[in-house]
RNA sequence: GUGUCCGUAGCUCAGCUGGAUAGAGCAACGGCCUUCUAAGCCGUGGGUCGGGGGUUCGAAUCCCUUCGGGCACGCCA
């Protein structure tokens, strides 16, 4: 279905053409001046020049031509050459009828399905989810969930670090405090215990604990870093009783993550790892040798990624260190040629800090110059800020420590919990329940709201409040209407309202103010949904959300709807209601959350 | 040093493919609940869009410059 302000934008190009002058300059825009009109055209201003002509006069010769047009309802020409234009209300009426008919509201269907993996920058295995990772799980999902609403085809990856030195360091470790267990015993040949011989806590102390060691100057922390290196190099080896420790960590942490993404409401279907890419690694080395590609720079191995239009400094991409090992690069890249053979994706995008954009950039070019991907695969780094705490710096504790995502949601949900607990008759079990989706939008519509590049500011106060602009009034909008619309159905002696309310029967001509703006956002959709798309930006769709959410209130507090006495008028309210609804309801659940049925 | 991002109300942020008087939320102050959920609505105050130059009929938006801040810049991920 075509875009409002594509449709206004032709008719008003008509006028333009009619009168003598270029179609192009009828470009329809949203008022700045609500207070003036609803659309403005400001073509008569950029003519000027061109036709040598007075803007006004331009105005007025299109204003004239714009009288046989059944789309505006007011044509004004303000000095010196806007054309001021406010809808026409059946106008309105019509295309949001059709809306409501149409699959996704009117949003267009993609000419070329494409395929696109999404890469969630992987979490660490062994590691607890700090805030940090946060922002790469709710702004992915939400990307991943875009994609597929435009009606594209998504493939979310974890893809977790689960290969360097950190599972060596670990191992170390273990070796050190169990170096009895038979995982370390090179003549063990019968068949290692299916229970892991650490638990999820245990492994989370860990690692720290080593990767601390690890760093000290001491002769003891070099001493051990060399051992973790050496356990390893003989994990990637497929020493068996390593293989078989290292599946126990990565079982143990996988499940653990699992609850935690659960508990976000965000979902992979590829659990991939660096790991999955280790025996393809020397072949892709060859083949970056071979092709001429890759040479020895200072003992390592690296790729020339530099371009000729560069204005700043291309370091080369590095392949092999000087040990001849692989590092983050040597994965991805492998990473990419692993895909391309799998999935052939026409897009795969990467979703992490935005640090690393210069790296990004030179795996892409990398991975173009060696021909691992596709010309038309493209390959795009979402390069998010850091969350911050209220000081401006980095989110921590009040101990200084680093805030694990687990038990800061269960602040947040219990915080919420009791807010809910207060005055409300519900029970203990249905309070809890929505209390985690009350707290889960405060925390993504947090998020999301703010530009994913930008660093923000975590203030669990401000979400908790949740007041103004913030995820549970976008809840308790959504509740309003559902409410409204069960009330009706009771009224009527129904259990469901569906039945009573069928949008696609079409909706009314608005009638007052409130209704008409009401209306006119709804019809911004998909124009809303497209934009957020192209530049896989979530946070137009919470800026949508918003303004979608509070014309309704301003709507809801100046219409009595189920006291109408005209039943036609109602109805067609209730229909509007509906379409508020569903379409809030698309927008959250875009963004990855949902509301409860009261609250 | 090179590159890059940012600087908008007291605070947190939109707006940036150029348009009229720069918008929200929070905080402050004042109204609105016997009537569909007041987690709401309405109103008041609050700004040299970091500074300076330029392009343009018109600049928060584009270009240059300058100040202030963040970040990155070969063997970490």
């Amino acid at each position: 279905m075509e875009k409002l302000l594509d449709v206004l934008s032709r008719e008003v190009g008509n006028a333009f053409t009619e009168a003598g002058y270029d179609a192009a300059l009828g470009k329809v825009a949203l008022s700045n001046r609500p207070d003036l009109c609803e659309f403005q055209c400001n073509g008569s201003l950029a003519g000027a020049k061109q036709y040598k002509k007075a803007p006004l006069t331009i105005a007025n010769d299109v204003a004239e031509k714009l009288k046989e047009s059944k789309a505006f309802e007011k044509i004004e020409v303000c000095p010196p050459g806007f054309l001021n234009l406010n809808l026409d209300g059946d106008f309105l009426k019509e295309y949001l009828s059709k809306m409501a008919t149409e699959d996704k509201f009117g949003l267009e269907k993609p000419e070329k399905k494409l395929k696109v993996i999404v890469d969630y920058g992987g979490p660490n295995v062994a590691k607890p989810l700090h805030v940090g990772h946060l922002r790469s799980a709710v702004i992915g999902e939400s990307v991943k969930r875009i994609i597929r609403y435009m009606g594209h085809e998504a493939i979310g990856d974890i893809h977790l670090g689960d290969w360097g030195l950190q599972m060596g360091l670990i191992i170390a470790e273990l070796k050190l405090r169990k170096p009895e267990l038979p995982y370390f015993d090179e003549s063990f040949s019968g068949d290692y215990p299916t229970q892991a011989p650490f638990t999820i806590s245990e492994l989370e102390e860990i690692y720290p604990f080593a990767s601390k060691k690890s760093k000290e100057d001491s002769e003891e922390g070099k001493k051990f870093k060399e051992e973790a290196m050496e356990c390893t190099f003989k994990l990637q080896s497929g020493v068996r009783g390593y293989r078989a420790l290292w599946k126990h960590i990565l079982n143990v942490s996988v499940t653990d993550l699992k609850r935690n993404y659960d508990n976000l409401n965000v979902t992979f279907d590829l659990w991939k790892g660096e790991s999955d890419v280790h025996d393809i690694i020397p072949g892709m080395v060859q083949y970056m040798k071979d092709g001429g590609y890759a040479y020895l720079s200072e003992g390592a191995l690296v790729v020339d990624v530099k371009e000729e239009t560069d204005t700043k400094e291309m370091p080369p991409c590095m392949i092999l260190k000087s040990d001849g090992a692989s590092l983050y690069n040597t994965t991805d890249l492998a990473t990419i040629m692993d895909r391309m053979k799998n999935y052939h994706p026409d897009r795969i995008i990467y979703l992490t800090d935005k640090r690393q954009e210069l790296y990004f950039e030179q795996v892409f070019r990398c991975a173009r110059k060696t021909k691992l991907v596709d010309e038309n695969t493209d390959l795009v780094h979402i390069g998010f800020g850091t969350v911050n705490g209220k000081d401006g710096h980095a989110f921590k504790t009040r101990d200084g420590g680093v805030q694990r995502l687990e038990y800061l949601i269960r602040d947040i949900n219990n915080q919420m919990f009791e807010k809910i607990s207060e005055g409300r008759e519900m029970t203990e079990e249905e309070a809890k329940k929505t209390a985690r989706l009350v707290a889960l939008a405060a925390i993504k519509y947090g998020d999301l709201s703010n530009q994913a590049s930008k660093d923000y500011i975590f203030d669990i106060d401000r979400f908790t409040s949740f007041e103004g602009d913030t995820g549970p009034y976008l809840l308790y909008t959504d509740v309003r209407i559902k409410s409204i619309l069960k009330k009706y159905a009771e009224q009527k002696g129904k259990e469901n309202v569906d039945e009573l309310v069928d949008i696609k029967s079409g909706l009314n001509k608005p009638t007052n103010d409130s209704e008409k703006k009401l209306g006119m956002q709804l019809s911004a959709f998909n124009a809303m949904m497209e934009s957020a798309y192209e530049e896989l930006a979530p946070h137009k769709i919470c800026a949508y959300l918003y303004d979608l959410a509070n014309a309704f209130n301003v709507f809801y507090h100046e219409t009595k709807i189920l006291s109408e006495e005209d039943e036609d008028k109602k109805l067609g309210y209730l229909r509007l209601l509906k379409l508020v609804q569903l379409v809030m309801e698309s927008c959250m659940d875009v963004l990855g959350f949902s509301a409860p049925d009261k609250m």
